[in-house]
DNA sequence: AATGTATATGACTAATTGGTCATTGTAATA
DNA sequence: TATTACAATGACCAATTAGTCATATACATT
């Protein structure tokens, strides 16, 4: 076993500070928004000063985007799963449905605040965070358009663009959450999952395929 | 013909001054966002002076929704024409898809305020505000799923919740102009309308129909 | 326990900006 | 032309808030 030194009291109460204020940051900005959101009020509801937030972040857009980060990576991370293995096409396509319709169900607010992002993006952040989230997103909507493409090599798809069709795709997921959202709708998600499915797929299915 | 009084120089004035000011709101709006846009800039813009705003508009929020207003007017009553006639439920479809998507291609600086409005609107206006667009919105909304309706009645569609199928469509839609913005794509609209066809109403059609 | 070092604090600053109002300008009216 | 009523102006105010820094506190080390 390799020589572990223990983490000194120090270490560990500056990594549970870091760690608190990214989840006060979670929340607050997902309440309400980023505007709205003041560093005084992330700073109490984690607990701490405001000029401890600037210790450890250089200033609001950093602080926001390191708390958007970790949700983030998780997300990134689900759909990577459930892309891993090598079912067909169609199988990889409706774990992605599935995988996305469960993860923004159960993270409502993160949700909106993705929304958030992307109407505020191009005018309200600097253009280096927006060209940072988009490198961020990429593996996303890259692996989504690998498996149409394949889908449409195996001859299981019609021919199409499939970046485009993955946009596509994405937007249709995340429309329906947000109709569940603005509607307050509560049931159960396979619902919205089978239609899109049926929309999705069997729009993209060739004739006579599956 | 009835007896039509001359406008008074001052009532002139006052109506092209309303009208620029809204121009000019359209126009800082689109370019900044709300929380950026200065009552100072839009008046300058205006070429008047902030008081001034004050008294064609109650306050910054009014502003920015009332110019919001014209622009969506327009579109929703463009949708409402492309859905007149008897024409069959696919090809008024068609026309949905047609009409939007050209007309945000036209009005790319108002599909952002849209989105940001969408993004925002939950976190950063009063609700009151939320429910008015909201409420505009809905002949959009209802004259597609009425569409979609007739087209299941009719039996050219299969069976599918038809406000939910309204709002995938819209959003659709809405996902391949904002590819268009983000990618800075300049190949005619036509060929993401056809994809949206593919998708969407192969998806939609029952088997055999068409 | 004493000393030095890193961290935490929150009052403060500077900048921004929505909204106001006393003053000035201009058009309608007598 | 004189008078009145309304419109426009922009300096000003009040409120908000991101970010700073001198001071205080707590930990680590000897």
């Amino acid at each position: 076993m390799a020589e572990e030194r223990l983490l000194t009291k120090r270490e560990v109460v500056t990594e549970f500070r870091r760690r608190e204020i990214l989840r006060s940051a979670q929340e607050v900005f997902a309440r309400k928004g980023f505007q709205e959101a003041t560093m005084d009020k992330i700073a109490q509801n984690a607990g701490v000063s405001k000029g401890t937030l600037y210790l450890y972040f250089k200033n609001k857009t950093d602080l926001f985007f390191q708390a958007i980060d970790e949700r983030l990576n998780e997300f990134i991370s689900l759909i990577h799963q459930s892309l891993e293995g090598d079912q067909p096409p169609l199988k990889k396509i409706q774990n992605v449905v599935s995988t996305q319709m469960e993860f923004f169900e159960d993270h409502k607010a993160f949700f909106k605040v993705c929304l958030n992002i992307r109407g505020g993006l191009y005018l309200e952040h600097p253009q280096e965070y927006f060209e940072r989230l988009k490198e961020k997103y990429q593996p996303y909507f890259n692996e989504i358009s690998q498996v149409i493409e394949q889908g449409c090599e195996q001859g299981t798809f019609c021919q199409v663009e499939p970046m485009k069709a993955a946009y596509l795709l994405a937007e249709m997921i995340n429309s329906l959450i947000l109709y569940r959202i603005i509607h307050e709708t509560t049931n159960p998600v396979a619902q919205d999952e089978k239609l899109i499915y049926r929309v999705f797929l069997r729009g993209l299915l060739k004739k006579g395929a599956e």
